[in-house]
RNA sequence: GGGAUCUUAGCUCAGCUGGGAGAGCAUCUGCCUUACAAGCAGAGGGUCAUAGGUUCGAGCCCUAUAGGUCCCACCA
């Protein structure tokens, strides 16, 4: 038999031995197998810079389970792992670290800082994964890839060049967000907005030939005006009528702007004047292309002013910005400074304070694209879970941009595009063209850029697969089937892989998109490097198992919601751990002295065994049903309870004196170490997915012959299981046992007392129920001894009672009679009866209530209204017997 | 400006399609009962944010209000 298990449960040690053991054995690797239904995860890709977080361990998390659960369903689970190259946070990090060496980028060159990002990917690509094999991931790592290796960048180019015959990527001069501080421009996504306290200053510009007349316009950037090429005002504004068409004196500049009429302009807000300057705003971009305005650039890559600011060329922006502000104060043209708060686009990585800049850059077309991917959401091809994602789906899309994806970085798949240094001829290219196939010269040189990080992941469920190449697996393994993923990477990442499913392969690169919320700190707050308040994955892993952070992170855990981080949870965690390995342990010391060669059948069991197999058979369809609902919260809350509750609190418990005394009834205890053995192990499988090692460990205990309980069949319902009579039957010796354990409590009986137990009731059907079940409550309810019997013969008077439905129980305790206190605990209870009588019988004189409820609804609450007046009788009975 | 979401026991949160409010932690009482004190048994604790509405019946559906969180957005 299994060999003894150490007292408390020390995941130190186990934890490292079977993950070894099932990566050495190949449990993780999934392999093309007709035979079987395929099931695919594609991990999102961590990035090569990062170190394992709790949003990662949650993720992960979930998409472990799910593999898990699949497996034992009999799926060819896939788990599809691998790095992102994750183009700027890594380029910015290089480019740290050589700082702290003094190098600088450019001294490299392109080549040699790509070789030191290499040597980075080398050093940490692999430090994540690693950490996530911590957790106890089950991700088929033989697999792993990367964004950057040969086969997902031969997707890349090869989408790159299709999208580009196909007219859906392009290259535009456009205004884009640009960072300075990174120098390079970003897509409308990594933008993010906040609010400032700013200032709006109102500048008067002089019109040009009327002395003394002035428009007076209010901006909120002042140092854009030297790339003004116009004022607008609103065609309808009255004020300023007959001031469109003449022209303004730029101030600072010996440059003249025209007064232009732009419906874009709001009459209501600041002046109703508004400077434009096309090379620096959107909106003023966009009133430019209307009226053939002039782009002037002022700003230069990192923000300082060029040129066109005279003087304060080389200046930084807002160093330029104060400077010009007093040189107008002198001049007399600054009218006034009001305080105003308004939205600035920052960069998402940096901090910096984007600046909108025309730059030539590549963009892909949104319009068409888009298509396929809002309508798979609508008609539920994708489910996004929970649904209100939906809303926020739309949202994006409704107002897509084209998407701006090329990057002033090195890092990252260079843009297959070629100009002739001659005639600059453009072709766009898998592989670099010999000689120019305008002018024939072989002076061809590669775009300087690269492509968004973005662009890799989109494709990177069917790259992964072997696509573009028709590979078995992706045949096989191909589309995937749930995405599990934050919601707050729905726009960089979950649409941008929906429609380059749709336009690559033809299909959906998934069915279902589960998101999880942020993972906070105790107190609500984002974890943060700044803040200091991030928990470490590793050293929860370390102080109290893989398996209890699990729990932690998946309990109480609804899909799409923030979860706060607790260590007192990851406690409670642990303590279910230690409490599944007692009672483990407990059944396997037990079994030791079971007779392996009975042959127990289910006609052999006993009311209490069929209870619990029917308990566990109706866990196992719950259980089921929530795993394929995605609701995985609520089935492991569901293990948790029946494993705590109903199995250690009371099956194990019950059982006892059998296992005991196997002696004295060899069959009896046979049925019940059949029953333990059979439990367990049902249980250790449905807990199986949530916490793997555990489990395995003392499955592997448990049944010796076994390999892994990874691979063993998850619990199906089946009928012969389904005990309803038995299931009834304890439940009545359940409340037996709790009401005796009360007035116990009450009576404050010390638990070494035992005390004899009358149970009297009416009802010949709970008189055999009892008497046949003694053995189910007997021990539970501390009786020497039981008689089940119709009337009060032989009881004496002062015994204390306590009333369950349908029956009355009676134990003479005679020196620890406490009369008022019985009469005090009855009382409370009648009250109880009252209240419920009287809502029940409400209820039912409720005409409406009769002819509009469900018929069952109606039975049901006659039913309950017959159990309480007839508990009612007995408390009256016995009141009123007390009373003489 | 638009939208989402939350408000349930002292704390953190579950509560699936409307049919008598749950868990963990914390608190109180009694137990070292030969698996587990990281445990066992018992107990207290909620007008489910507020106000209306729909319904035989609302924590759940609708409307409004208050407060919190978040996302989106080109008012210079």
């Amino acid at each position: 038999m299994g060999k003894e298990l150490a007292k408390t449960y020390d995941p130190k040690g186990i934890e490292e031995r079977l993950y070894k053991k099932w990566e050495d054995n190949g449990y993780f690797h999934a392999e093309v197998d007709r035979s079987k239904k395929p099931f695919t995860i594609v991990m999102p890709p961590p990035n090569i810079t990062g170190q394992l977080h709790a949003g990662h361990a949650l993720d992960n998390t979930m998409q472990d389970i799910l593999i898990r659960y699949k497996k034992m369903q009999g799926y060819n689970a896939l788990w599809q792992p691998g790095t992102d190259h994750a183009s700027i946070a890594t380029e910015v990090r290089v480019i740290e670290t050589l700082k702290e060496q003094g190098v600088d980028k450019r001294e490299l060159g392109r080549e040699g800082f790509l070789r030191r990002c290499w040597e980075w990917k080398e050093e940490y690509g692999n430090r994540i994964i690693s950490q996530l094999k911590k957790m106890g991931s089950a991700a088929d790592w033989q697999r792993t890839r990367f964004t950057m290796d040969e086969g997902c960048s031969d997707a890349v180019l090869d989408v790159f060049v299709k999208l580009y015959h196909k007219g859906m990527i392009y290259k535009g001069s456009r205004i884009v967000n640009w960072c300075p501080v990174c120098k390079t421009s970003i897509s409308d996504a990594e933008v993010e907005h906040e609010e400032q306290e700013g200032h709006f200053w109102h500048i008067n510009y002089p019109v040009a030939g009327e002395e003394g007349r002035f428009v007076e316009i209010a901006t909120t950037r002042p140092e854009t005006m030297f790339g003004d090429t116009a004022v607008a005002v609103n065609p309808d504004d009255a004020r300023y009528k007959d001031i469109v068409g003449k022209t303004l004196k730029l101030p600072l500049t010996d440059r003249e702007i025209p007064v232009i009429a732009d419906a874009y302009v709001d009459q209501e807000f600041g002046t109703g004047c508004v400077k434009i300057t096309p090379a620096h705003d959107p909106n003023d971009f966009e009133v430019g292309k209307r009226h053939n305005l002039e782009e002037i650039t002022v700003i230069n890559d990192d923000a300082t002013m060029n040129h066109y600011a005279g003087k304060y060329a080389g200046m930084d922006r807002y160093a330029c910005r104060r400077a010009m502000l007093e040189e107008l104060e002198a001049m007399g043209l600054l009218v006034k400074t009001e305080p105003h708060s308004h939205n600035v686009g920052t960069h998402d990585r940096c901090g910096t304070t984007v600046e909108p800049m025309v730059k030539q850059q590549w963009f892909v077309k949104m319009d068409e694209l888009i298509k396929p991917a809002v309508e798979a959401v609508k008609n539920g091809d994708v489910k996004l879970l929970p649904k209100r994602m939906e809303k926020i789906y739309f949202n994006w899309t409704d107002n897509i941009r084209d998407w701006c994806i090329s990057r002033q970085l090195w890092w990252g798949h260079r843009i297959p595009a070629y100009y002739c240094k001659e005639c600059a001829e453009m072709v766009v290219a898998k592989t670099a063209p010999e000689k120019c196939l305008k002018c024939g010269c072989t002076h061809m040189e590669q775009d300087p850029d690269t492509l968004d990080t973005w662009f890799s992941s989109a494709l990177w469920p069917f790259s992964t697969l072997g696509w573009p190449q028709q590979t078995e697996d992706y045949d096989y393994f191909y589309p995937t089937d749930v995405l599990v993923t934050g919601y707050d990477i729905i726009f960089f990442w979950v649409i941008r892989m929906i429609f380059s499913g749709y336009e690559h392969t033809g299909k959906a690169p998934f069915h279902t998109v589960l998101f999880h919320g942020l993972v906070r700190d105790s107190q609500g707050r984002k974890m943060s490097k700044s803040l200091g308040n991030g928990i470490d994955p590793l050293e929860v892993v370390d102080k109290y198992g893989a398996d209890a952070l699990r729990l932690t992170l998946i309990t109480g855990n609804a899909p799409g919601n923030d979860m706060r981080f607790y260590w007192e949870r990851v406690e409670a965690s642990r303590n279910f751990a230690n409490k599944v390995w007692n009672a483990s342990r407990f059944i396997m010391m037990n079994l030791e002295n079971a007779d392996e060669s009975a042959d127990v059948g289910l006609d052999d069991l006993h009311t209490a065994d069929k209870w619990i197999l029917s308990r566990i058979n109706t866990l196992a369809k719950d259980v089921t049903e929530n795993m394929d609902k995605f609701e995985m919260g609520i089935a492991v809350q569901k293990v948790y309870d029946f494993i705590w509750d109903e199995f250690c609190d009371w099956y194990i418990e019950i059982t006892k004196t059998r296992t005991y005394q196997k002696e004295s009834d060899p069959a009896s205890a046979n049925a019940a170490f059949w029953t333990l053995r059979t439990v367990l192990t049902e249980a250790l499988k449905l807990l199986h997915p949530f916490m793997p090692f555990i489990t395995e460990e003392i499955f592997c205990t448990l049944h010796p012959q076994e390999e892994t309980i990874m691979l063993a069949t998850w619990p199906e319902y089946r009928e012969e299981w389904n005990f309803q009579a038995e299931e009834e039957a304890v439940e009545h010796c359940k409340d037996l046992v709790r009401g005796i354990r009360g007035v116990r409590a009450d009576m404050e009986v010390p638990p070494s007392r035992k005390a004899k137990v009358f149970i009297v009731s009416e009802e010949q059907g709970l008189r055999e129920l009892f008497t046949q079940n003694e053995e189910v409550y007997r021990n539970l309810a501390g009786a020497s001894e039981v008689s089940v019997q119709v009337d009060l013969s032989g009881i004496e008077e002062n015994a204390v009672s306590v009333v369950i439905p349908g029956a009355t129980l009676y134990l003479p305790l005679e020196d620890l009679v406490d009369f008022e206190k019985e009469r005090e605990r009855l009382l409370k209870e009648k009250e109880r009866l009252e209240k419920e009588l009287a809502r029940s019988k409400g209820m039912l004189s409720n005409e409406k209530f009769i002819s509009k409820a469900p018929a069952a609804k109606v039975q049901e609450e006659k039913e309950k209204l017959a159990g309480y007046e007839q508990m009612m009788a007995q408390v009256a009975e016995r009141l009123a017997a007390m009373a003489r």
